[in-house]
DNA sequence: ATAAATACAGTACCATAGTACGGAGTCAAG
DNA sequence: CTTGACTCCGTACTATGGTACTGTATTTAT
Protein backbone atom coordinates (compact mmCIF):
# COMPACT_ATOMS: atom_id res chain seq x y z
CA UNK A 1 0.00 0.00 0.00
CA UNK A 2 1.37 3.32 -1.27
CA UNK A 3 0.30 6.70 -1.22
CA UNK A 4 -0.48 8.31 -5.15
CA UNK A 5 2.90 9.62 -5.97
CA UNK A 6 4.63 6.27 -5.59
CA UNK A 7 1.19 4.68 -7.47
CA UNK A 8 1.74 7.11 -9.80
CA UNK A 9 5.79 6.30 -10.50
CA UNK A 10 4.88 2.70 -10.07
CA UNK A 11 2.60 3.15 -13.40
CA UNK A 12 5.28 6.00 -14.79
CA UNK A 13 2.65 8.38 -15.05
CA UNK A 14 2.30 11.49 -13.15
CA UNK A 15 0.26 12.08 -9.74
CA UNK A 16 -2.27 14.33 -12.09
CA UNK A 17 -2.62 12.07 -14.60
CA UNK A 18 -4.06 9.62 -11.97
CA UNK A 19 -6.42 11.97 -10.53
CA UNK A 20 -7.78 12.58 -13.88
CA UNK A 21 -8.33 8.71 -14.13
CA UNK A 22 -10.42 9.18 -10.72
CA UNK A 23 -12.38 11.56 -12.02
CA UNK A 24 -13.45 10.35 -15.70
CA UNK A 25 -14.38 6.73 -13.34
CA UNK A 26 -11.30 4.51 -14.91
CA UNK A 27 -9.64 4.53 -11.85
CA UNK A 28 -11.28 3.58 -8.60
CA UNK A 29 -10.67 5.94 -5.38
CA UNK A 30 -9.43 3.99 -2.04
CA UNK A 31 -10.44 4.88 1.05
CA UNK A 32 -8.89 7.10 3.79
CA UNK A 33 -6.71 6.35 6.63
CA UNK A 34 -6.35 9.11 7.96
CA UNK A 35 -6.33 11.78 5.23
CA UNK A 36 -4.01 10.03 2.86
CA UNK A 37 -5.07 7.25 -0.01
CA UNK A 38 -3.05 4.22 -0.22
CA UNK A 39 -3.29 2.28 -3.49
CA UNK A 40 -2.42 -1.53 -3.59
CA UNK A 41 -1.46 -4.19 -6.43
CA UNK A 42 -5.10 -3.72 -7.45
CA UNK A 43 -4.82 -0.46 -8.54
CA UNK A 44 -1.97 -0.89 -9.77
CA UNK A 45 -2.95 -3.84 -12.55
CA UNK A 46 -6.48 -1.60 -13.13
CA UNK A 47 -3.72 1.43 -13.93
CA UNK A 48 -1.70 -0.80 -16.23
CA UNK A 49 -4.72 -2.45 -17.72
CA UNK A 50 -5.65 1.33 -19.05
CA UNK A 51 -2.12 2.25 -20.14
CA UNK A 52 -2.14 -1.21 -22.37
CA UNK A 53 -5.37 -0.91 -23.82
CA UNK A 54 -4.20 3.07 -24.55
CA UNK A 55 -1.01 1.54 -26.16
CA UNK A 56 -3.26 -0.38 -28.38
CA UNK A 57 -5.43 2.88 -29.77
CA UNK A 58 -8.60 2.93 -27.61
CA UNK A 59 -9.65 6.08 -26.32
CA UNK A 60 -10.40 6.31 -22.44
CA UNK A 61 -14.08 6.27 -23.46
CA UNK A 62 -13.50 2.92 -24.54
CA UNK A 63 -11.34 1.35 -21.89
CA UNK A 64 -13.97 2.75 -19.59
CA UNK A 65 -16.19 0.36 -21.84
CA UNK A 66 -13.56 -2.25 -21.72
CA UNK A 67 -12.78 -2.14 -17.78
CA UNK A 68 -17.02 -2.24 -17.81
CA UNK A 69 -16.51 -5.65 -19.00
CA UNK A 70 -13.62 -6.93 -17.12
CA UNK A 71 -15.92 -7.53 -14.43
CA UNK A 72 -19.00 -9.10 -16.39
CA UNK A 73 -16.73 -11.19 -18.48
CA UNK A 74 -18.41 -10.62 -21.49
CA UNK A 75 -16.66 -12.14 -24.89
CA UNK A 76 -19.14 -10.77 -27.51
CA UNK A 77 -19.06 -7.72 -26.27
CA UNK A 78 -15.09 -7.69 -26.00
CA UNK A 79 -15.01 -9.04 -29.45
CA UNK A 80 -16.94 -6.46 -30.61
CA UNK A 81 -15.00 -3.77 -29.30
CA UNK A 82 -11.99 -5.13 -30.59
CA UNK A 83 -13.24 -5.72 -34.20
CA UNK A 84 -13.83 -2.03 -34.41
CA UNK A 85 -10.79 -0.61 -32.66
CA UNK A 86 -8.92 -2.99 -35.90
CA UNK A 87 -10.77 -1.71 -38.81
CA UNK A 88 -11.07 1.72 -37.04
CA UNK A 89 -6.88 1.38 -37.59
CA UNK A 90 -6.89 0.01 -40.83
CA UNK A 91 -8.48 2.54 -42.05
CA UNK A 92 -6.44 5.19 -40.19
CA UNK A 93 -3.47 3.22 -41.36
CA UNK A 94 -4.43 3.31 -45.17
CA UNK A 95 -5.14 7.26 -44.79
CA UNK A 96 -1.73 7.96 -43.34
CA UNK A 97 0.38 5.22 -46.02
CA UNK A 98 -1.66 7.44 -48.59
CA UNK A 99 -0.53 10.67 -47.33
CA UNK A 100 2.85 9.52 -46.68
CA UNK A 101 3.46 7.98 -50.45
CA UNK A 102 2.42 11.19 -52.01
CA UNK A 103 4.60 13.29 -49.33
CA UNK A 104 7.98 11.08 -50.23
CA UNK A 105 7.30 11.24 -53.56
CA UNK A 106 7.22 14.86 -53.50
CA UNK A 107 9.83 15.39 -51.48
CA UNK A 108 12.39 13.11 -53.91
CA UNK A 109 11.24 15.44 -56.93
CA UNK A 110 12.29 18.46 -54.70
CA UNK A 111 15.31 16.96 -54.28
CA UNK A 112 16.06 15.68 -57.74
CA UNK A 113 14.76 18.47 -59.52
CA UNK A 114 16.47 21.58 -59.76
CA UNK A 115 14.52 23.88 -62.03
CA UNK A 116 11.04 25.75 -61.72
CA UNK A 117 9.14 25.49 -58.65
CA UNK A 118 9.56 23.33 -55.39
CA UNK A 119 6.93 20.30 -56.39
CA UNK A 120 5.85 20.24 -52.72
CA UNK A 121 4.22 23.45 -52.85
CA UNK A 122 3.16 23.14 -56.42
CA UNK A 123 1.52 20.06 -54.99
CA UNK A 124 -0.73 21.74 -52.84
CA UNK A 125 -0.60 24.85 -54.74
CA UNK A 126 -3.28 23.09 -56.73
CA UNK B 1 -15.81 37.51 -55.76
CA UNK B 2 -18.20 35.94 -53.51
CA UNK B 3 -19.17 36.51 -49.35
CA UNK B 4 -18.25 34.23 -46.83
CA UNK B 5 -21.05 31.93 -47.08
CA UNK B 6 -20.52 30.56 -50.39
CA UNK B 7 -16.40 31.07 -50.35
CA UNK B 8 -16.84 28.12 -47.61
CA UNK B 9 -19.22 26.41 -49.56
CA UNK B 10 -16.64 26.41 -52.45
CA UNK B 11 -13.91 24.67 -49.85
CA UNK B 12 -16.64 22.69 -49.03
CA UNK B 13 -15.96 23.57 -44.62
CA UNK B 14 -18.24 25.79 -42.46
CA UNK B 15 -18.58 29.68 -42.66
CA UNK B 16 -16.93 29.12 -39.20
CA UNK B 17 -13.97 27.17 -40.09
CA UNK B 18 -13.12 30.00 -42.40
CA UNK B 19 -13.37 32.71 -39.85
CA UNK B 20 -10.96 30.34 -38.05
CA UNK B 21 -8.84 29.51 -40.74
CA UNK B 22 -8.37 33.62 -40.31
CA UNK B 23 -7.81 34.23 -36.67
CA UNK B 24 -4.99 31.53 -37.31
CA UNK B 25 -3.33 33.77 -39.95
CA UNK B 26 -3.32 30.88 -42.64
CA UNK B 27 -6.46 32.83 -44.66
CA UNK B 28 -5.72 36.51 -45.19
CA UNK B 29 -8.91 38.43 -44.61
CA UNK B 30 -9.91 40.41 -47.67
CA UNK B 31 -10.67 44.11 -47.04
CA UNK B 32 -14.54 45.35 -46.22
CA UNK B 33 -16.87 46.81 -49.54
CA UNK B 34 -19.51 48.17 -47.44
CA UNK B 35 -19.01 46.02 -44.84
CA UNK B 36 -19.01 42.67 -46.55
CA UNK B 37 -15.95 40.95 -47.27
CA UNK B 38 -15.62 39.39 -50.83
CA UNK B 39 -13.16 36.61 -51.64
CA UNK B 40 -11.66 35.90 -54.92
CA UNK B 41 -10.12 33.03 -56.81
CA UNK B 42 -6.86 33.76 -54.73
CA UNK B 43 -8.47 33.36 -51.89
CA UNK B 44 -10.26 29.91 -52.90
CA UNK B 45 -6.95 28.73 -53.83
CA UNK B 46 -5.00 29.34 -50.33
CA UNK B 47 -8.03 27.59 -49.15
CA UNK B 48 -8.07 24.37 -51.37
CA UNK B 49 -3.72 24.76 -50.61
CA UNK B 50 -4.69 24.14 -46.67
CA UNK B 51 -7.05 21.65 -46.81
CA UNK B 52 -4.58 19.51 -49.39
CA UNK B 53 -1.68 20.24 -46.64
CA UNK B 54 -4.00 18.86 -44.02
CA UNK B 55 -5.03 15.62 -46.04
CA UNK B 56 -1.30 14.90 -45.62
CA UNK B 57 -1.34 15.12 -42.40
CA UNK B 58 0.53 18.65 -41.43
CA UNK B 59 -1.19 20.48 -38.47
CA UNK B 60 -2.32 23.82 -39.08
CA UNK B 61 0.67 25.11 -37.57
CA UNK B 62 2.99 23.25 -40.12
CA UNK B 63 0.82 24.38 -42.99
CA UNK B 64 1.34 27.87 -41.59
CA UNK B 65 5.23 27.61 -42.33
CA UNK B 66 3.97 26.24 -45.51
CA UNK B 67 2.27 29.13 -46.64
CA UNK B 68 5.52 31.21 -45.87
CA UNK B 69 7.30 28.99 -47.90
CA UNK B 70 5.32 29.44 -50.78
CA UNK B 71 5.97 32.77 -51.10
CA UNK B 72 9.96 32.59 -50.37
CA UNK B 73 10.16 29.77 -52.55
CA UNK B 74 12.68 27.85 -50.24
CA UNK B 75 12.68 24.55 -51.46
CA UNK B 76 15.76 23.06 -49.08
CA UNK B 77 12.88 24.36 -45.91
CA UNK B 78 9.93 22.52 -47.62
CA UNK B 79 11.93 19.87 -48.41
CA UNK B 80 12.91 19.44 -44.30
CA UNK B 81 9.28 19.94 -43.71
CA UNK B 82 8.12 17.03 -46.29
CA UNK B 83 10.90 14.92 -45.01
CA UNK B 84 9.81 15.47 -41.10
CA UNK B 85 6.30 14.58 -41.60
CA UNK B 86 7.38 11.41 -43.60
CA UNK B 87 9.19 10.31 -40.83
CA UNK B 88 6.97 11.00 -38.66
CA UNK B 89 4.12 9.43 -40.55
CA UNK B 90 6.34 5.97 -40.58
CA UNK B 91 6.61 5.85 -37.39
CA UNK B 92 3.06 6.61 -36.26
CA UNK B 93 2.21 3.60 -39.17
CA UNK B 94 4.60 1.35 -37.75
CA UNK B 95 2.93 2.00 -33.99
CA UNK B 96 -0.35 1.48 -35.72
CA UNK B 97 0.51 -1.66 -37.70
CA UNK B 98 1.91 -2.73 -34.07
CA UNK B 99 -1.33 -2.06 -32.24
CA UNK B 100 -3.19 -3.37 -34.87
CA UNK B 101 -1.69 -6.57 -35.29
CA UNK B 102 -1.88 -7.39 -31.48
CA UNK B 103 -5.45 -6.48 -31.07
CA UNK B 104 -6.41 -8.88 -34.47
CA UNK B 105 -4.91 -11.71 -32.87
CA UNK B 106 -6.32 -11.38 -29.67
CA UNK B 107 -9.98 -10.91 -30.93
CA UNK B 108 -9.35 -14.14 -33.08
CA UNK B 109 -8.29 -15.82 -30.15
CA UNK B 110 -11.49 -14.55 -28.44
CA UNK B 111 -13.60 -15.88 -31.63
CA UNK B 112 -11.93 -19.43 -31.37
CA UNK B 113 -11.33 -20.49 -27.89
CA UNK B 114 -14.21 -21.12 -25.92
CA UNK B 115 -12.74 -21.68 -22.57
CA UNK B 116 -11.55 -19.72 -20.11
CA UNK B 117 -11.44 -15.76 -19.65
CA UNK B 118 -11.31 -13.40 -23.03
CA UNK B 119 -7.96 -12.95 -24.15
CA UNK B 120 -8.38 -9.05 -25.32
CA UNK B 121 -9.29 -8.62 -21.46
CA UNK B 122 -7.07 -10.98 -21.00
CA UNK B 123 -4.11 -9.27 -22.46
CA UNK B 124 -4.57 -5.60 -21.17
CA UNK B 125 -5.30 -7.58 -17.31
CA UNK B 126 -1.29 -8.09 -17.21
C1' DA C 1 -40.43 49.22 -47.96
C1' DT C 2 -40.10 45.62 -45.18
C1' DA C 3 -38.88 40.99 -43.92
C1' DA C 4 -35.78 37.11 -44.37
C1' DA C 5 -31.22 35.75 -45.07
C1' DT C 6 -26.27 36.77 -44.61
C1' DA C 7 -22.38 38.91 -42.74
C1' DC C 8 -19.72 41.02 -39.02
C1' DA C 9 -16.98 40.84 -34.49
C1' DG C 10 -16.08 38.95 -30.36
C1' DT C 11 -16.62 35.57 -27.17
C1' DA C 12 -17.95 31.10 -25.38
C1' DC C 13 -18.14 26.29 -25.84
C1' DC C 14 -17.10 21.22 -27.57
C1' DA C 15 -14.06 16.91 -27.26
C1' DT C 16 -9.61 14.73 -26.02
C1' DA C 17 -6.01 13.93 -22.76
C1' DG C 18 -3.99 15.71 -19.70
C1' DT C 19 -1.12 19.62 -16.70
C1' DA C 20 -0.84 23.29 -13.32
C1' DC C 21 -2.16 25.89 -9.29
C1' DG C 22 -3.76 27.42 -4.73
C1' DG C 23 -4.89 26.68 -0.06
C1' DA C 24 -5.51 23.43 3.54
C1' DG C 25 -4.31 19.24 5.83
C1' DT C 26 -1.01 15.44 7.07
C1' DC C 27 3.20 12.89 7.75
C1' DA C 28 8.13 11.89 8.72
C1' DA C 29 12.79 13.46 10.05
C1' DG C 30 15.85 16.19 12.53
C1' DC D 1 7.98 20.48 17.50
C1' DT D 2 8.86 22.68 13.53
C1' DT D 3 10.08 22.39 8.71
C1' DG D 4 9.73 20.42 4.34
C1' DA D 5 7.72 17.07 1.47
C1' DC D 6 3.72 15.03 0.18
C1' DT D 7 -1.47 14.73 -0.26
C1' DC D 8 -6.21 16.38 -0.86
C1' DC D 9 -9.76 18.85 -3.46
C1' DG D 10 -11.47 21.91 -6.65
C1' DT D 11 -10.78 24.75 -10.31
C1' DA D 12 -8.34 26.72 -14.16
C1' DC D 13 -5.41 26.33 -18.00
C1' DT D 14 -2.79 23.92 -22.05
C1' DA D 15 -3.00 22.35 -27.09
C1' DT D 16 -5.63 21.04 -31.31
C1' DG D 17 -9.22 21.96 -34.52
C1' DG D 18 -12.93 23.53 -34.83
C1' DT D 19 -18.40 24.81 -33.67
C1' DA D 20 -21.92 27.79 -31.64
C1' DC D 21 -23.98 32.06 -29.96
C1' DT D 22 -24.99 37.00 -29.42
C1' DG D 23 -26.23 41.33 -31.08
C1' DT D 24 -25.70 44.59 -34.73
C1' DA D 25 -25.42 45.77 -39.60
C1' DT D 26 -26.18 45.01 -44.28
C1' DT D 27 -27.96 42.82 -48.36
C1' DT D 28 -31.39 40.58 -51.10
C1' DA D 29 -35.92 39.27 -52.47
C1' DT D 30 -40.74 40.08 -52.56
Amino acid sequence: MFPIGKFAQAGGVGVETIRFYQRKGLLNIPSQEGGIRRYGDEDLRQLKFILKAKAAGFTLAEIKELITLDSSDDRHKAYQLASARVAALDKQIAELKQARNSLQQLATECRTSKTGPCPIIEAFDD
